[in-house]
DNA sequence: CCTTATCGATACGACAGCGTACCGGTACGG
DNA sequence: CCGTACCGGTACGCTGTCGTATCGATAAGG
């Protein structure tokens, strides 16, 4: 995961909140998280959870709704941003691969988040900017320099809908047959539509 | 439970709950659940959305969740089962004008029961019995009937997905433009993506 | 070694929502 | 015309959670 210095104050007893420790923090919110969705998350549960008190996380951050969006901020997602295979449907097939990995964990963290989103604005620019944008950026990167490569034209019509029909499914299967959409999954779906959609045949 | 008989005591003064009544208290539930949350969805809420009063309703339902699965089981869409053109590119070209049309209430449905619906059993039923499960089955069976005619190869790889794309693209849009998926954005997406993924060129 | 600041634990007030109980009014059935 | 049963309104108890305040303990710094 994330670190800058493997510093390692895991003596007995910890002092103050080191980097590490807030990232304690942050994953007890998104487990909460997915385990009983926005609503029914509580401070106590977060606190048990990372073994603090509630005057901590209060001492840290006012309300409940800005711990969550904080957690978020922080829910780096890196390994997107260095794909660059040279050719689309290469790409695609890394971020499905990736993608399929986290299906679960994502998936149900955008669920339980739901109509929070539609509540609180600063949840909202929280979830954009730490899930929605980056996966989405880095797909529209790719379907651009796949226009400046040459590989499809400029105006091609399902360009538009790549990064949509990829996040689409991946949220669709588990409304649909119950589980989550993994890698196989995704990859077959990525070679029977979103390529042949787009004009890259299988073997090109 | 639904309905007996048409009586239409609709004079000035209702006495007993008619099966228009109990309608209103469905819509009312509806609309809190859209514009609240499943969450954030009162008693107090739906009985003065519906002009009742809470008594009402505890008579009638026994508890909060169980309104709602009644809420959702009345939730009908008819009108996808009467589509049959003869070919399965006008079969989905009707389903998505016509899920256009609904993509707003549905989608927020959806939406705001997110995650309710993994804790409670009988809400997961109830929302899959009435808003899943008959769309996906409508799909799907216009998929057999293509293959049946010979449209498509029986073990076409984007058979599978059909279902999954469009209501993937459904609820993706919305979380990536912030904007329902109207009738519009669907037809583009049905002609760019899912017809050409079916092997099904637009003028044939 | 002593001061200081922060952490963990807990108790507390405030508030909202669920579900119940009761009470008066009003339409139906005989 | 009268009893019955149901509806609407409201008050109430209970629970759970937010957010605050207080207090002892413990690690950092001089």
């Amino acid at each position: 995961m994330t670190s800058q210095s493997a510093d390692a104050v895991s003596s007995s007893r910890r002092s103050k909140i080191t980097p590490e420790r807030e990232q304690e923090f942050y994953d007890a919110v998104c487990e909460q998280l997915r385990e009983h969705g926005y609503g029914s998350l509580t401070m106590e549960g977060v606190a048990a959870r990372s073994r603090c008190s509630k005057s901590t996380l209060y001492r840290q951050w006012k309300t409940k709704p800005q711990l969550v969006a904080a957690a978020l901020r922080a829910y780096s997602r890196t390994g997107l941003e260095d794909i660059d295979t040279g050719s689309l449907a290469d790409d695609l097939r890394a971020v499905v691969r990736f993608a399929g990995e986290r299906s679960g964990r994502d998936t149900q963290l955008m669920q339980a988040l739901g109509h929070a989103v539609l509540q609180d604005e600063e949840l909202r620019r929280a979830l954009r900017e730490a899930v929605v944008d980056p996966e989405i950026g880095v797909i529209e990167d790719m379907v651009r320099r796949a226009v400046e490569r040459g590989e499809i034209p400029e105006d091609h019509p399902a360009a538009e809908f790549v990064s949509a029909q990829l996040l689409g499914v991946l949220r669709a299967r588990p409304l649909l047959e119950g589980c989550d959409a993994d890698t196989p999954y995704l990859m077959r779906f990525l070679e029977a539509c979103v390529l042949p959609a787009l004009g890259l045949a299988r073997n090109t």
